[in-house]
DNA sequence: TCCGGTTGTAAGCAGCTGCTTACAACGCTA
DNA sequence: TAGCGTTGTAAGCAGCTGCTTACAACCGGA
């Protein structure tokens, strides 16, 4: 060690620990869900005293609600509405780089209620309406809600469940598959 | 009260105990998932003292196994496989009577690991390995995988996170859709 | 009637949970 | 340099968790 006060930079930094416990949040509740994540684990990976975490957020499903208003509408809000099927079965299938974690995140705490159920039911909303869109059919709703089903239940048994063949599967054959089958759930009748 | 011991007929009866037990169990971990249900709670709504869980069952994990056990392969054993996955989707869409609770259990518990994970993974596996038997294409597993993949997804936004419209939907109009898109998944080449 | 194993029960244990509090270290401003 | 709000920290609280233990009630067979 040098004559450094230890972290070169920055020491007393507010907002630095903010985004060190919302990124260690993001990992941890991907990994754990809600409910098998402890706030002292949080605090642990993002090397940041636990307490700060209650005085920035106030509690640790008000972070849960911060983790997910972060990441979730990130891929919403950048991707065009006859791509977003596509594009985020392809982010959910790429087996590395910032994929986008969300699904996972929805999936693994899908047991919990409160407030954190809430912004888990608006996001779900959210993307069903972008992808009601791509239909002119009557039922178009309903159709959406399917495909994203069948978007969830794909990350549930391949990032969940880990089940093989699908878990290791080309994400090119998944998309080819997947998207054949979804002509007749989501086409314009031109 | 009568003169009588309070409960006519069984008092001291192990074997109702252990029913109760399995029942009050399968109910609450259908409803609210491994982590989020209670040895206390189970017991309770069993009607029975909670040392007695464990001395029957050993343990919270291996409670949750023995139901998942007794419930779990019900259908599959009971279902021919050219019909097990429209008979799984009405099983799922039945809006009452007691229709299999296994795939919610499945989904609301899907953030616990150890023992309960093993056994979750089993089941899959053999949902899996009957459906892969309605396609004679060379990626029969993993055309299986992805229509158990939709399964669970309609199950999870449906029960789980209650969407709408897809979760008051008429279970009709939903298998027509569903069925309609699977066509080009699960078929034999004739 | 007495015995011995089975069934049911109350109480409690250690460990973990989310969260709070009291306080020290820091650094900006006057 | 003195004061003061901000940032970081250690310790602890009450409540809940899965699980255990010690013991009473019961009942069939001797």
């Amino acid at each position: 060690m040098g004559t450094q006060p230890e972290q070169a930079g920055r020491r007393r930094d507010a907002a630095a620990s903010q985004r060190a416990l919302l990124d260690a949040a993001a990992k941890l509740f991907a990994e754990r869900g809600f409910d098998r994540t402890t706030v002292r684990e949080i605090a642990g990976e993002a090397g940041v005293n636990q307490a700060l975490l209650f005085r920035y957020f106030g509690s640790k499903e008000a972070l849960f609600e911060a983790v997910v208003a972060r990441n979730g509408r990130e891929q919403l809000a950048t991707t065009p509405p006859e791509r977003l099927f596509s594009a985020s079965l392809r982010s959910m299938l790429a087996p590395e780089g910032p994929r986008n974690r969300t699904l996972e995140t929805y999936l693994r705490s899908s047991g919990s209620d409160g407030a954190a159920a809430a912004i888990r039911q608006e996001i779900g909303e959210e993307y069903a309406r972008v992808l009601a869109t791509l239909t002119d059919a009557p039922d178009a709703g309903l159709r959406a809600d399917l495909a994203l089903a069948w978007l969830m239940g794909i990350a549930l048994v391949r990032e969940v469940a880990g089940k093989e063949p699908l878990a290791s599967a080309d994400p090119d054959d998944v998309c080819r598959l997947v998207l054949t089958a979804t002509k007749t759930l989501l086409e314009r009748s031109k």
